[in-house]
DNA sequence: ACTTGATCTAGACCTCGCTCTAGATCGTAG
DNA sequence: CTACGATCTAGAGCGAGGTCTAGATCAAGT
């Protein structure tokens, strides 16, 4: 769960996004809700300088986002990470937690999914008789 | 893909509610969304009466919304079956690209899955090790 | 007739998760 | 020095997808 640089040297915002997909703006944001473990460097000028363990953070926080976690969830996430060590059985709760959303959102798309491939299906066959049925049920 | 009842009389909204999961107020929205196939018929006083074939499709509609087909897909497939047959080469279309989103969203989510399930394990770890861990890296 | 609960309409309101704007500043290339 | 693009802050705005409210009406039980 590294980044594949060699180089150690902290990046900018632009480049995070770049990285990991997220917005400049959704950056920012994201550091405003209080979604990241620490502080983010800045440059004597101000700018953001972000380590490769903020990078791999949000790495982590895209991950569990594209899984349906609630920013209130991954705030709660970072705040017993930031707190630091002691709590890793609540960490570890959270995340098996989330686990199983994640397991029964999974199931829950493969049924979408037969559904669907079964429309499909009565779709392509009503195709394949060439428009010959006038008893076409229409909630189909 | 019929209502497991033998009876055929048409339902009100509440009972649809509960055969659909939608509340009443989505129901009611949906309708003036123009999700709905046909304008559900009323009774003298006013009151909706959904016949099989609303709750199939709505049926339908809860799976497609449950796979993050978005409402304006779902209006426009709803438009297309409203304006009969014709055009089920377009409907076939439609619902094809939404199950490869599907399959899309199926494979994040296992990606996802693999993720967190790594993550629960190095908590695991760490705490089966007793907390004996003080070279602990803070970004996991 | 009266009460109670479900339903009606129109429209305001809400949460979530960003996204965008304005106006200022930084930093690098020429 | 001058441009120019990237970044800064604070805060407004937005799109999706409902949810809720108010005030009226309907329908069924007693």
């Amino acid at each position: 769960m590294t980044t594949t640089e060699a180089a150690e040297q902290p990046l900018g915002i632009g480049e995070v996004a770049e990285r990991t997909g997220l917005s400049v703006h959704a950056l920012r944001f994201y550091e405003r809700e209080g979604l990241l473990v620490g502080p983010v460097q800045r440059t004597s000028g101000g700018r953001r300088r972000y380590t490769s363990f903020d990078v791999d953070w949000l790495l982590i926080c895209v991950k569990l986002r594209e899984s349906g976690m609630p920013l209130a969830d991954l705030k709660h996430f970072a705040e017993l990470v930031r707190h630091g060590p002691g709590n890793e059985a609540e960490r570890l709760r959270l995340l098996d937690a989330h686990r199983q959303r994640v397991d029964a959102q999974i199931q829950a798309l493969e049924e979408c999914r037969s559904v669907i491939t079964w429309k499909v299906g009565v779709y392509a066959e009503h195709l394949a008789r060439g428009e010959a049925g006038g008893l076409w049920d229409p909630t189909t």
